[in-house]
DNA sequence: GTAATTGCAAATTCTTTGCACGGTC
DNA sequence: GACCGTGCAAAGAATTTGCAATTAC
């Protein structure tokens, strides 16, 4: 975690910006919340814990300061908040997402199963792919079970 | 035109809503516009022309009714405003975009590039899919072309 | 007739901005 | 001391809601 945060030190630095305190702190909590999917409402007030004083306007300039330094990137699950989501280290693509429509809980694929689209894009609309979104709406594995058990009875 | 006007009159009745004014020409403009992802705004707008005395309000609850019969998608790429899209008819899954970071244009891919790939999350995942959202961001063909031309200048 | 629907304005929610102050090199 | 960054409060944008009046079936 300590390197994680050097490494983007380092990043944010290069570009003349500081790494503050209340920067640090957000960080840590992305960090600690890796899987989560936070709004920025709800980094704000696990911030708050670590750093009392900071405004909910800093935690949003600091998710834009690191989502143009591509350290996050913002997603929308189409419920009214933007969500923000640490890039994985190393990991070139972004992420896909699993929403569940029965109880909401968001999984997530780090393979990259769109190699084969990407191609196919490129060649068949000339369409040079940068980034990509994709998530899938449908029923998870517990739901599903929980679904036949309820049909058991 | 009229055949999916009336289809989707019948799909309102059947639970038990009216196709009022408003509504019609709500659906009018999304026939007419069915390649362009409009806002909530933009929908309104044209609304008025056809008729004038029609409230943003009623613009939003048709559309979050249509959004309910799946008669509509809510869609969203990021920018601040949920946009919508006509259900192409016949279509089960729900189309691919392709947003140009360049000029901003939208292009929509028809064609389901994901049969494998819902294959993949369904055996390896569990997860039952019910649909999806893919969008790739990059240049867009245009765009690539104009950069092309400006290096050789 | 009557339950559904509307327009308007006010309210909410999420996010951004203006500005005076504080910290850092 | 210039400049970047911050907190706060106010502004802004998108969407939702309450309600009295209206309308489709």
């Amino acid at each position: 975690m300590e390197l994680r945060i050097d490494q983007i030190k380092k990043k944010l630095h290069s570009k003349s910006y500081k790494l503050t305190p209340q920067r640090e702190a957000t960080l840590r909590v992305l960090l600690e919340h890796e899987k989560d999917h936070l709004s920025a409402e709800q980094i704000f007030l696990l911030v708050k814990d670590k750093e009392p004083e900071i405004g909910l306007a800093t935690v949003y300039r600091t998710l834009e300061l690191l989502s143009e330094l591509k350290v996050v990137d913002k997603i929308n699950f189409g419920d009214g908040v933007s969500r923000y989501d640490l890039r994985k280290e190393g990991v070139q693509h972004f992420h896909h997402h699993l929403v569940c429509l029965e109880c909401g809980s968001v999984e997530e694929i780090i393979e990259d199963l769109l190699g084969d689209v990407e191609k196919i894009v490129a060649e068949k609309w000339g369409f040079e792919v940068r980034d990509h979104r994709l998530t899938f709406h449908g029923i998870c594995r517990v739901c599903q079970q929980k679904a036949k058990n309820d049909e058991e009875e």
